[in-house]
DNA sequence: GCCTAGGTCCCGTAT
DNA sequence: ATACGGGGCCTAGGC
């Protein structure tokens, strides 16, 4: 990895500094003494204070302030650069086409630059998401209960959007299944609601609801009772595990 | 500002750097080859490569690959810090009590290592925010149509939710208002539809729904059409000058 | 290209 | 403390 790095350099060597890292793609950090305008979706003023400016290779830009998760100002991968001089500051500007939105910053003084070539394929697994959940009930339906089988994943209900998995019990009831990874609140019943409403009406026939999720909140209940729709606890950690044992076997035998 | 670096640390200089960064509580960043495990509401791995690590004072972290707008891994602030070696590696553990959060990331080798003590009191401020475009309406009210009087605002409707304004129109009809400062979708008509709903049940009246936005996605028009709600255009810039314009004006005038 | 749904969302605000 | 909605959300997947 070749890296390399300024301390309070003078704007003009800050200037080159930069210039030469965007060129180039390298991440590049700078500490500095800045302010920031920005003009799009929305439009921001952020007032003189001392700042971290990072800006990946992909154009990907965040200005951070010392404290907080977030950055205050970003760009999106894909920001288009200017470096220049204003009126005495060096002034960057990040673009972003669609939607146009411009980020400036401007620094009167620079602490610290530093820029460097990273190399990173490292991979990343998550280890249960949504969609895991989702194949994991495919793959062990009894999960939902005993002798539910499902019919169908992601099928779409027209204004209803779309519904996770539908399937029949072992009474042959259609069964609407909505999955949460996180526990399930009042949103997630009325979401369930529609889908067990919509198809009511389009089949006629009497149609169960169940919600899949770690937990439900309290405040959720009362709702779930009084709409008559159900509850099944699934923790993320048991649909790992399926998925885990289920390797290698294709969703399409399941649906 | 004072602020220090190092280039090319041993990973027992960096230990030092770090801890004594970690334990003044200054900005930290720290490029280097690392690995990455998270433990709590979710659960991932990340495999080695090159990244950069950002701590800030209030004990925020982030996990920064070469490329993407967003952390790979990340602890929001209040997290708590254990620096020590394991297995030869720099670990670095990041815990957060609240859910229960733990982050470790382990560095076998690091190029670079800065930390600072930021000042930043800078002013930030958004144009236009959702309560901004409230405010405007009420102060306004014929920003929502000739003759049109605000009522209430934030006002509560049960399982429905708030309404951002109720008010009546020229001839007396109650009139529900939801503002979107973003493009009006479809949950922003069935929310309507929802508050409309609730307040022709409660009192029996007629009452007419408006949705306020900078503009209202396609797809959501035929349910607006079906519901006989409607829809009128409002841009966050002109709420912007509305509320510059108004400035000193109290809202308790108007509700 | 636009749109929809999910996120370890984060974050403010109100309860 | 916890629930709820908004975000310049961002990001991935469909169409």
């Amino acid at each position: 990895m070749s890296h390399q790095s300024l301390e309070e350099p003078s704007l003009e060597e800050a200037k080159a500094f930069i210039q030469e890292a965007l060129s180039r793609r390298r991440m590049l950090l700078v500490v500095g003494n800045c302010m920031v305008d920005y003009e799009g979706r929305a439009s921001s003023k952020l007032d003189w204070g001392e700042r971290l400016l990072v800006v990946k290779s992909d154009g990907s830009v965040m200005v951070h302030r010392p404290t907080g998760y977030e950055p205050v100002n970003w760009q999106p991968p894909g920001s288009i650069f200017h470096v220049e001089f204003e009126d005495g500051k060096l002034k960057i500007r990040a673009t972003r086409l669609q939607p146009k939105e411009v980020l400036n910053i401007f620094f009167d003084r620079v602490y610290h630059v530093f820029s460097a070539e990273l190399r990173d394929e490292g991979e990343f697994s998550m280890y249960v998401t949504e969609m895991d959940m989702q194949k994991a009930l495919l793959t062990m339906p009894e999960l939902v209960e005993e002798g539910f089988q499902p019919l169908a994943a992601e099928k779409e209900l027209g204004e209803s959007g779309f519904l996770d998995i539908l399937g029949q019990d072992s009474q042959g009831n259609l069964v609407v299944v909505e999955i949460k990874r996180n526990p399930a609140g009042r949103e997630a019943v009325l979401q369930l609601e529609r889908y067990v409403k919509t198809l009511r009406e389009k089949t006629g026939k009497q149609v169960r609801g169940v919600i899949v999720a770690p937990e439900i909140r309290r405040e959720a209940q009362g709702l779930l009772a009084a709409l008559k729709l159900e509850f099944r606890q699934v923790s993320p950690r048991r649909c790992y595990e399926v998925l885990k044992a289920g390797k290698g076997r294709k969703l399409s035998e399941f649906i």
